[in-house]
RNA sequence: GCUUCCUUAGCUCAGCCGGUUAGAGCAUCUGACUGUUAAUCAGAGGGUCCCUGGUUCGAGCCCAGGAGGGAGCGCCA
């Protein structure tokens, strides 16, 4: 019996073991059939393929058959036999049916998809966010999910790197990595003020204003200083009206830091990791994939089979200008060195000029943030930003500025409070040393791999201006 | 935040020049059919036409305001 137990229908669809007792638990996903036998397509999770479950009509009463509609929750015993039919290979032939759970059809919003194949939309499904796990496309993304959630920290481990956690509230505010949202447990109405008629945060929960974090990066740059490789791996929150497809309010980064790395390692390891993780994904979740595939984008396979056979090109700010300068494309935002790219011009380097993943160095210090080192032509900084088709920037990072003067001197320029920070610059105080690292936007790595188009369908309760439902 | 498009049945959508009782397909329900695979066949039920106000003899359709959603842009990961 406790055999029986441990049967998923992943486990059951692989079993050549067959002719025996088995016990399976799922959600009913169609029912069809007649009077006489009944199939029931039961999907429990484990994988997006449905288990057929075949009930002789005649052996069950009809109020237990009645109870099987699409969404209800079975448990069932039977025989694990060889398929009669010809969609699959084994199926069960039941013995005893339990409902664990009613769906009452007239109501239940995710009924199957009709012979019409027009299903209900993503739009919709983000309107039934609690119920979409059920769906195939969701079950094949948030399996796919957890597929690269383990795969980073895999390719970590494997490579002497340590996991570190950063803080998710922070009291500095200085990271200049966007709009923040406020922590208190200070009173909406009349809150206590100071001589001057502001809001006194002292007598806040922490004594002092704080937020969520909109990044681990610096807090990950003091564990490097003493650990060498570490990574962070944690919900990151920003508080811009961002409006797109590429953006959430809530979201998870990944950020390597390693001590005595520079531009070019940081580059080196950024493309062996992001070539690592697609590799993972075709080898270990197949189905899901070819599922999207088939359902989303046909060309989905084939765009991640050619980022893992193919190097990244790698080019500096100041030649990806001069190519944008020469192309016959019109723009509708001009080109000029020292303004930020647009996405149109990083669109037309990634998918029209090298088709192909793109590493963007060397930008010029005004655009970018106060810790990335200066070149030594002193006009420009060593960021590198990683674009990928369709998405954009999927990874930006930089050799971090470890001289304490030129980093005080940034600071200063841009106006980044330094008696807020002054725990970052004691890593350059004491002991300072060459390093370098990056932040990759785990949704936009998810978005990349899944095919989907929208990032609110790649994490399970998106968070975006006006919307925190669920 | 800006630009632009959209909102009609559970879902996906049609709805002509403003005209009288608002449609289709799928889903759901009922019935038929001895192994289905997008089952098939027959029938039935199902509507605050996003909201508010206006124009008009008359508004799903025109106008104004609001709400919600999509796409693009900016900010970035």
């Amino acid at each position: 019996m406790s055999d029986l137990r441990k049967t998923s229908v992943q486990d059951l669809l692989r079993s050549t073991d067959l002719d025996r007792e088995v016990l399976v638990r799922g959600w009913v996903r169609t029912r069809r059939g007649n009077k006489y036998v009944q199939f029931i397509a039961l999907n429990d999770g484990s994988t997006i393929h449905n288990l057929q479950v075949v009930a002789d009509a005649e052996k069950f009463p009809e109020e237990n058959l009645k109870e099987v509609t699409t969404g209800s929750c079975l448990a069932v015993r039977g025989k694990l036999v060889a398929s009669q039919g010809k969609g699959q290979a084994v199926e069960i032939q039941a013995s005893e049916i339990e409902v664990l759970g009613t769906s009452n059809p007239e109501e239940y919003p995710l009924q199957k998809r009709g012979s019409d194949q027009k299903g209900i939309s993503l739009e919709a499904l983000r309107e039934i966010a609690h119920l979409r796990p059920r769906t195939n496309t969701f079950g094949a993304v948030l399996r796919i999910r957890h597929a690269m959630a383990f795969a980073i920290h895999k390719y970590f481990n494997d490579n002497g790197y340590f996991y570190v956690h950063t803080p998710i509230i922070t009291g500095s505010d200085a990271e200049g990595a966007g709009q923040m949202f406020r922590v208190t447990t200070l009173p909406e109405q009349n809150p206590p003020l100071d001589e001057a008629g502001q809001v006194d945060y002292k007598q806040d929960f922490f004594g002092k204003p704080t937020n969520l974090t909109v990044s681990g990066q610096l807090e990950g740059e003091l564990a490097a200083m003493a650990l060498g490789k570490i990574y962070t791996f944690g919900p990151t929150f920003r508080a811009e009206n961002s409006n797109t497809a590429r953006h959430l309010a809530e979201f998870w980064m990944i950020e390597p830091e390693v001590a005595f790395n520079d531009l070019h390692d940081n580059m080196d390891l950024a493309e062996d990791f992001l070539r690592s993780l697609v590799r993972y994904a075709l080898e270990h979740c197949a189905d899901d994939l070819k599922f999207l595939n088939d359902q989303y984008d046909k060309e989905l396979l084939n765009r991640l089979k050619f980022v893992i056979d193919n190097e990244f090109q790698r080019l500096t700010y100041t030649e990806a200008v001069e190519i944008l300068k020469s192309a016959k494309q019109k723009f509708e935002f001009p080109v000029d060195w020292g303004t930020d790219l647009q996405s149109e011009h990083e669109r037309y380097l990634v998918e029209k000029h090298f088709k192909k993943p793109v590493i963007l160095t060397n930008y010029p210090k005004e655009i970018k943030a106060f810790y990335m080192k200066l070149d030594d032509d002193g006009r420009t900084v060593r960021a590198m930003d990683v674009l990928f088709p369709g998405i954009g920037e999927i990874i930006g990072g930089s050799q971090r500025e470890e001289d304490l003067q030129k980093l005080v001197t940034r600071m200063r320029e841009m106006h980044v409070p330094e008696e807020d920070l002054w725990w970052y610059l004691d890593t350059r105080r004491y002991g300072t040393a060459p390093h370098a690292g990056f932040g990759l936007g785990f949704e936009r790595l998810i978005l990349f791999v899944t095919g989907m188009s929208n990032i609110r369908d790649v994490i399970p309760f998106p968070r975006f201006p006006k919307s925190a439902e669920f």
